[in-house]
DNA sequence: CGTATGCTTGAATCACGTCAACTGATGTGG
DNA sequence: CCACATCAGTTGACGTGATTCAAGCATACG
C-alpha cells in the first residue's frame, strides 16, 4: 500500500503546512487502510495511540444522544483532514469517529509524531493551527444551529461541505458525494429528517441545488451563498492566489 | 500589578499543566489588566501579537450575526481559561472577545510564548491540549443547541458553566456570579430572551435554581443534573482525587 | 418474490418566537 | 425630593415553524 503513500497530495486543511513540513511528516504515514461505510473507526473513551489522515471519503463524529437513542452528528470531516489530531495531546476522545462514506485513511502512530515534533516546534504549532480551525467549524456549528432557521441552516451546511471539499478536490461540475441520509444532514444541524425533507425540496424548487442518492448538485451557488449567509472567513482557507482570511 | 502575579494559581483550566510547566510560563505574564463589563477585550480579524489568561470575572465570544443585529455568544470562558490562545497559532480571531463581567487578564506576548515554547515542545503540547479542550466544549454546544429542548438546553448550560467556575473556585453555597442576562443566555442557547425567562421560571418552581441579578444560586443539584442530562467527559476535568475522564 | 432502507407527503400537535404591555429597580437632572 | 428615563425582567395572547405520526412510494438486495 506504501506505493499511494508517496503520492500523497497536499489538500484540503493539508495546506496550512509549509511544503518542508508536509515532506517531513509524510514519511511518517506507514500505512493506508479503506474502511467501509457506517464502521467505527475509532471509539471513544478508548486511549488512542494513533491519529489518521482521511484522504478520500467522509467522516463524521458521532455523540450518543443522552436523551433517546439515535447518535448525533457533531462534525464531518473532509479529505486532508487530520481526524482525531486531538487525540494525540488528549489521549482519549469524547466522541466515535465513524465513516459516513467508504474511507481511505493514513495512519500515523503518536509515537512517530513525537519523535518528529519534539525536534520541530515549527511544525507541531502548524498542527496545531489545524486542529483550532477544526474548532472555528465548531464553534460555527453551535452558531447555526443557535440561530439560523431550518432552510437557512441546511444551506449553509451544505455550502461548508461544499466548499471544505472543493479544497481537497476541485469539483467543477458542482457535484458532491455527501452520502449523507437525510436524517444525517438534519443530525447534523438539528432538524428532523422529515423536515430536512421539506426544506431540500424548497432548495430544489428555487433552483439553488438538489440532493439525491446522497449527492449534492450545486445549480446556483451565489443564490445558495445568500440563503445560507455564508462568509467563509471561519474556514481560515489558505490563500492560493488573491486575498482570503487566512 | 506585579505583586498579583507571583500569587497567581493553577485554577480551572491551567490544571492541564504540569506544576513545573507552570512554574515555567508564569513569569511570562508580565502585566494584569482590569476591564470593565460590555468592553471588547479582542476585536475579531485583527492580527493579535498577545494572549490572555482570565484570572477573574467572565469572559464571552460573540460573533456578528448575518441575519440579525444582535451578536451571537459561541463560547463563555471562565478563570483559568486561556482566552484566545488560538491566537498564538492562528494570529486572527474570527470572533470578538467581550468582557461579560468585570474581569482581570494577564497578558502574554506571542514572542515571549515562542522563546519558552521554542525549547519546550512538552509545554507545547499541553496548550495545545487546553485548546483541544475548548473544542470539546465547542462540540458540546454544538450539540446542545441540536438535540435539547429549551428546558434541558439552559439548565445544560447553566450546570457546564458551574462545573467549570468550580474547577476555578470551590462554590460551597451553591452560588454563582454569571452576570448574563437573560438574553444572553438566551443568545447562547438558541432562545429568546422571554423564553428563557419561563424556562428560568420552570427550574425556580422545581426547586432546582433560581437566577436573579445574573447570580445563578443551585438548590437541587441531583435534580438539575438530571433534567440537563449532564454528562462531564467532555469537559476532560483533570482528576484530583477518584476517577476522572482525564 | 418479499424485505429493508431511504425518500416523500399530509395532517395534527406543540414548542418556541414575536409582539406588546406592565413591573420594579436604578439612576439622573431640575 | 420628585419627575422622568432606562434597563432587565415578567407575563399574556397569538402566530408559526418544526416535530411527530402515519401512510405510501421507490429502489436495492437477498
Amino acid at each position: 500500500m506504501t506505493e499511494t503513500l508517496d503520492q500523497l497530495d497536499q489538500i484540503g486543511m493539508l495546506r496550512i503546512l509549509t511544503p518542508d513540513h508536509w515532506e517531513m511528516i509524510k514519511p511518517c504515514f506507514k500505512s493506508t487502510q479503506t474502511v467501509c461505510s457506517k464502521a467505527v473507526v475509532n471509539p471513544r473513551r478508548v486511549r488512542l495511540d494513533h491519529s489518521l489522515l482521511l484522504l478520500d471519503g467522509i467522516i463524521g463524529r458521532r455523540v450518543p444522544s443522552e436523551t433517546d437513542q439515535t447518535p448525533h452528528l457533531v462534525a464531518l470531516q473532509v479529505p486532508g483532514d487530520f481526524i482525531d489530531l486531538h487525540a494525540y495531546p488528549l489521549k482519549k476522545l469524547d466522541h466515535d469517529v465513524v465513516a459516513i462514506t467508504q474511507v481511505t485513511v493514513a495512519m500515523i502512530r503518536h509515537d512517530d509524531l513525537s519523535k518528529l515534533l519534539d525536534n520541530n516546534c515549527a511544525l507541531m504549532r502548524q498542527l496545531w493551527s489545524m486542529t483550532l480551525v477544526d474548532g472555528a467549524i465548531h464553534r460555527h456549528w453551535a452558531l447555526r444551529n443557535g440561530t439560523m432557521r431550518a432552510l437557512q441552516r441546511v444551506a449553509n451546511l451544505l455550502v461548508e461541505l461544499a466548499t471544505r471539499l472543493e479544497q481537497a478536490k476541485p469539483a467543477p461540475d458542482g457535484r458532491f458525494r455527501l452520502e449523507l441520509t437525510q436524517p444525517d444532514i438534519g443530525s447534523a444541524c438539528g432538524l428532523s429528517g422529515v423536515h430536512v425533507n421539506r426544506v431540500l425540496r424548497d432548495l430544489r424548487e428555487a433552483g439553488c441545488c438538489t440532493y439525491k442518492n446522497g449527492i449534492l448538485t450545486i445549480l446556483d451557488r451565489k443564490q445558495l451563498n445568500r440563503i445560507a449567509c455564508f462568509d467563509p472567513s471561519y474556514l481560515y482557507l489558505p490563500e492560493r492566489s488573491g486575498p482570503s482570511g487566512f
